[in-house]
DNA sequence: AGAGGTTACGGGCAGCGTAAGGATC
DNA sequence: GATCCTTACGCTGCCCGTAACCTCT
């Protein structure tokens, strides 16, 4: 039979351009998703994937498979969106989250994402936006929200919301003026996101472009950074909207700065070719939180 | 699972509004296909038929599903025709077929069908017009040939081939004249198709319009007629383009007469809103031989 | 040797068919 | 009671996972 599994086996090893990447995507072992392949090439009786070299490759026949397959998966997700209630959309979403977002509004993106489709399971990887892009490109990932722009060819993104970035310091550390200069801050090292990121490398060309040198901590868990602002190692360069939720009230503050870095902005990104239905709605709940959620962020 | 076999058997049971109708034409049991139905409508969350009544019936996502499941099982077999090679093409194709059809190219039909579709099944119902038309109505034929026009709603049809229609007799039938009267001709009996057909009809308007008095015989059977020409009980009124596959040579004759019965007129035709791409393709291999076929026809 | 796809084989479970149960005319 | 769909139940066969095998770098 030419089924909807099948061709979604084909689909996820087309894309993927690997057997054992589609295995584990799908939940199976490797040779099921083999014998799923030889089935539905058996079936067609033509070739459609060419597996002489150490990677995978779509034969002619298997691209042109691979637009019907893509589309008969597509509209099958249509269907069940359409003529089912919510609770019929069932499935798995791969859902990458720069740590910000985890600790701002994601919990309400999964409660709203629970309330509408409770059927629909969402599988959480938090990094930081430049893995998170290249899962993205790998079909690691369905959805991610993330730290633009995305400039990548082959995703797509749509703008969410926009934190500023502040400095942040725990109760240790105190300054005398309200309003600090980049000297007086650079007295403490500075601790924010790791080297390849937006947020470091904004904050090293701030302090190159002010002549003040200042030492970096880079630190991919933002909860260490949070530790270290917190036992007074140095000061977090984080935006301070999460404050509130990560740690306890009054032990952080943002202090005030002459110079101010780029905000962060964020975006919702996904795979240009392969946008499951189920990753587009959890999309759309996402843009709409975060249209609401930028207000309060304008105080 | 919403799979393609769920979504075939909800289309069978929609278009035959039988639960018991679908299970046949797919080949399985009743309760399979009451499993089948109760799963799809569990997986969807919505009720899909209603089955208060006597009579199956679409519930309004029932009618929204149908037009998706359609779409979605059509595109499907587009799917295998485009991708696989022509061996890829499954299935059963239930044809019906005029008897006389049956005497002339119907086995080059199945030949070339057989050629271009080598796992394609043909389930071959022969009956007459009438019938395989109220037949292609309940979904019971994918395709039919048989005598036109086809008016009837809900069914499509393209023109096959015209064949004349002549007057048939035995060895024992002899007349003087080359050119043979009416009158001369009803001093036999007259055998041809059942009551309801056309050529039934356009006979017995024949001898009223002429005030010629004929006894006819009717047999839904052509093996019948042509027995009883061949016994000399009576002059066949059929195409004479069936006289060299059905008897022995010279056994049959057709005789010239003054009147001339309207010809048949063969289309093909199937059930406008279920076409599936097999009974499709058959159609079209219909077509290819029956333009063929008319020039023989002409001499 | 290790990464990745294929082949071999035993076992579990989805879905089948038979048969009994209910509803409606 | 006849017809048609649903429920119950035992069984079969498909497909899966484990493991051994093959091939290429």
């Amino acid at each position: 039979m030419v089924d909807f599994r099948s061709l979604e086996t084909f689909l996820w090893v087309a894309n993927l351009r690997s057997f054992r990447g589609a295995a584990e995507r799908l939940h199976t072992t490797q040779p099921a998703v083999s014998m799923r392949i030889a089935q539905l090439e058996d079936e067609l009786g033509v070739r459609l994937l060419e597996r002489d070299r150490r990677q995978v490759s779509l034969t002619e026949k298997g691209q042109l498979l691979l637009r019907h397959a893509e589309r008969l998966v597509r509209q099958r997700s249509s269907l069940i969106e359409t003529v089912g209630d919510s609770s019929a959309m069932r499935g798995v979403v791969r859902l990458g989250v720069s740590e910000t977002i985890v600790h701002t509004w994601l919990p309400k993106l999964i409660e709203r994402v629970n309330d509408a489709y409770p059927h629909l399971e969402i599988e959480i990887e938090v990094d930081i936006s430049p893995s998170l892009r290249e899962r993205l490109l790998s079909k690691n990932l369905d959805l991610a929200l993330l730290l633009g722009p995305v400039g990548d060819y082959g995703l797509h993104s749509k703008p969410l919301c926009s934190y500023p970035i502040g400095f942040v310091a725990g109760e240790k550390i105190k300054f005398r003026q309200k309003t600090i200069s980049l000297e007086a801050i650079a007295q403490y090292p500075l601790v924010t996101f790791s080297r390849n990121t937006q947020p470091y490398i904004a904050l090293r060309e701030l302090f190159e472009r002010s002549g003040v040198h200042a030492k970096i901590h880079a630190s991919a868990s933002l909860a260490t950074v949070v530790r270290m602002a917190l036992d007074g190692i140095g000061i977090a360069v984080i935006p301070p909207a999460i404050i509130k939720t990560i740690s306890a009230p009054g032990r952080l503050r943002a202090i005030r700065t002459s110079a101010s870095m780029p905000p962060f902005n964020y975006f919702v990104s996904w795979p240009a070719s392969f946008a499951g239905i189920a990753a587009q709605k959890v999309g759309e709940i996402a843009i709409e939180i975060a249209k609401r959620e930028r207000r309060p962020q304008r105080d």
